[in-house]
DNA sequence: CGGTGTCATGACATCGGTGTCATAGACGGG
DNA sequence: CCCGTCTATGACACCGATGTCATGACACCG
């Protein structure tokens, strides 16, 4: 006997099985007496319900599926993916935890064919929906499998009119740089993720926006994309394009990357070229990602990418679905925002005491 | 009927429930014509069969349980926990899920003493073993329950027996500290990782046990403890030990950093002292954290912390021990090594052109 | 042509719980 | 004292698979 089970127990305690059960579920009355025999002979045989047998009878399995490349990903391509990403299945957990279901996460291990494998999974094991977890905000990639199954889908969208949870990358960008018009910048430059990318798209817009409402001209010439995803080739690309940007009669007093590894390269390619941050030159990052975030010297201001908050709103969004079947697909994704983190890598353009014009080659190694 | 069973596709296909699952079985002979005829039904219903129907016979539910405090810990702290720990869960799942069976995590919170409910949840899924990761190398802090389930530890280990794997620090800071003389350094400073933790102790064996080697006495006045896990105060802490150093007659020509964090952190504090790196001395790290290690601009040479390892040797162990339950107890945790990574931070110190001697307070602000 | 073995298939019990229904006492009112 | 009601409990079927055993249909052999 492996496990004890409801008879075993039953027959240590003298009472029938069914009578273990109430005992359990608390759903029909038990004497004090009895109760107490039940709970003892639970005690010594370590009785432990089998989940199985109950979720088979109640044809419900209190498991919520939850797909992600976050794991695997976190070593594959040292990028902005990875660790935030995990914050999406923090919060998700968080959710479907304290409402007593258990979260089932697979992995795809990069592999986006694998993904019919782990539905399938989530299949056999009854799953009553499925969050469905990409690694930055773009359009779905593949067509989920699994008909019939309630879908949450975590930072990415499809044109279906799956329910979808995004970040809101304009109002984020749009906030930060209000912050940084905010501390008198008017000559920004801005560093951003790769072209084609939805994160660089709509953070554009809301850069345009604040920039608009301050009444400055968007320059496109102070704007470079300069994000390989940490592959080789990168820093070269941000000393390029610092290099343009130090070579202006106008120099920016301030550098907007895309994410806050971009800011960390960047760090260290205006050590080498003896640029001081935030003395010349101030330098804003995207995501909040704390260990680079807080660990960087000076510390560095950025926009929180809410991860765990759209992780907790999409299994929130779940668990909705599943308890009311009827709910209707929603017609647009639901957008998550998040705070700007002031720190010291952002100072007023007046306390940048050195000039930054014509730095070009003062320390060129 | 919300979901096809066995039954629905045995009606469809006019055939026996058991002949249906002989099909999906294959363990016994069943003619071309029902065969076929069985496939396309199953197809039409979308049937995929009951994982808790299936297991309830068997009685082997497929499933290895994870505990892991990553997840939370990812935000919580940004510390050198996180996202490496991470990888330990990564390990595990590619091993698990190659092995047909299904890894369920769960997630403390970073709240050990919800670690009784998640075996609980465990038990009720009658997982075959449970794996036990901790967020860096300890003792065991909290008694495991679940009597009776295979366990194997990763990251911590017990004085009962437990199976356990563990990094093996004393040789990966052995061997970081072999890489650092091989490159001519004799005066090598060493910001340690906090006291009382079983890496700092057992690295500092190894630091030592390489000096020895190398015929060079250890000097406990360049080895300074700096890591306050990124809590405020730090940076002070690290700017005190600099300061130490450098004021020396003979200051150190690198510095070894307790993790790759801290060697951010000394980076940016290097840069703020007008100190570079690595013309002017050297930098190591630990842990080969490589969004930080290539993100570094200069990339950072570092030991790998072998997680990814790790967590695959643990669940094939655990595996084995599932497979054959008389298998013995281990009575000395498998201690898993890692690699040296050689990159930008680290040049001899013949090619430090500038002198540090006597730097102190050149560019103090 | 009967006996025997193989192949293909089905009937039935079973895994561990829970829903349904029945029933034995206790209790109270008329 | 009898009957209705309520309380506490048990017998039994069932959820969806699969193991065991039985059986019908052939084919092959002597």
């Amino acid at each position: 006997m492996l496990v004890a089970t409801i008879y075993d127990v039953a027959k240590a305690a003298g009472v029938s099985p069914k009578t273990v059960s109430r005992v359990l579920n608390g759903d029909a009355p038990v004497s004090q007496k009895t109760r107490e025999a039940v709970q003892t002979a639970i005690a010594e045989l370590g009785f432990v319900p089998s989940h199985a047998a109950r979720s088979m009878k109640s044809n419900r399995s209190g498991l919520v599926g939850l797909i992600t490349g976050a794991i695997s990903n976190a070593d594959e391509v040292a990028s902005h993916a990875g660790l935030p990403e995990l914050q999406i299945v923090q919060g998700a957990q968080s959710i479907i935890s304290a409402s007593g279901k258990t979260l089932l996460i697979s992995d795809t291990g990069g592999r986006l064919d694998r993904v019919p494998d782990l539905v399938r999974t989530f299949q056999e094991h009854r799953v009553e929906g499925i969050l469905y977890v990409a690694d930055f905000h773009k359009p779905l990639e593949v067509t989920l499998p699994g008909k019939g199954i309630r879908k949450v889908l975590v930072n990415c969208f499809d044109d279906a009119g799956t329910p979808a949870v995004v970040p809101d990358d304009e109002a984020g960008q749009y906030a930060l740089t209000k912050s940084v018009l905010a501390a008198g910048h008017r000559r920004i430059a801005y560093l951003t993720l790769a072209e084609g990318q939805e994160a660089t798209r709509l953070r554009r817009f809301g850069f345009r926006r604040a920039l608009e409402e301050a009444g400055i001209a968007y320059d496109p010439t102070l704007v470079r994309a300069t994000d390989l995803f940490g592959r080789p080739g990168e820093h070269q690309l941000i000393w390029d394009a610092l290099d343009q940007f130090f070579d202006r009669a106008d120099p920016p007093t301030v550098l907007l990357c895309g994410n806050d590894r971009l800011a960390m390269a960047v760090y260290g390619i205006l050590r080498k070229r003896g640029i001081s941050v935030p003395e010349q030159v101030s330098v804003v990052g995207y995501d909040d990602h704390r260990l680079i975030a807080e660990t960087l010297y000076p510390s560095l201001t950025t926009a929180e990418l809410p991860y765990r908050a759209m992780g907790a709103r999409a299994a929130q969004w779940l668990l909705d679905l599943i308890a009311d079947p009827a709910a209707p697909d929603a017609s647009e994704p639901a957008r998550v925002s998040g705070q700007v983190h002031l720190r010291d890598s952002l100072v007023a353009p007046s306390a940048q005491h050195d000039n930054i014009i014509n730095l070009k080659g003062r320390t060129e190694t």
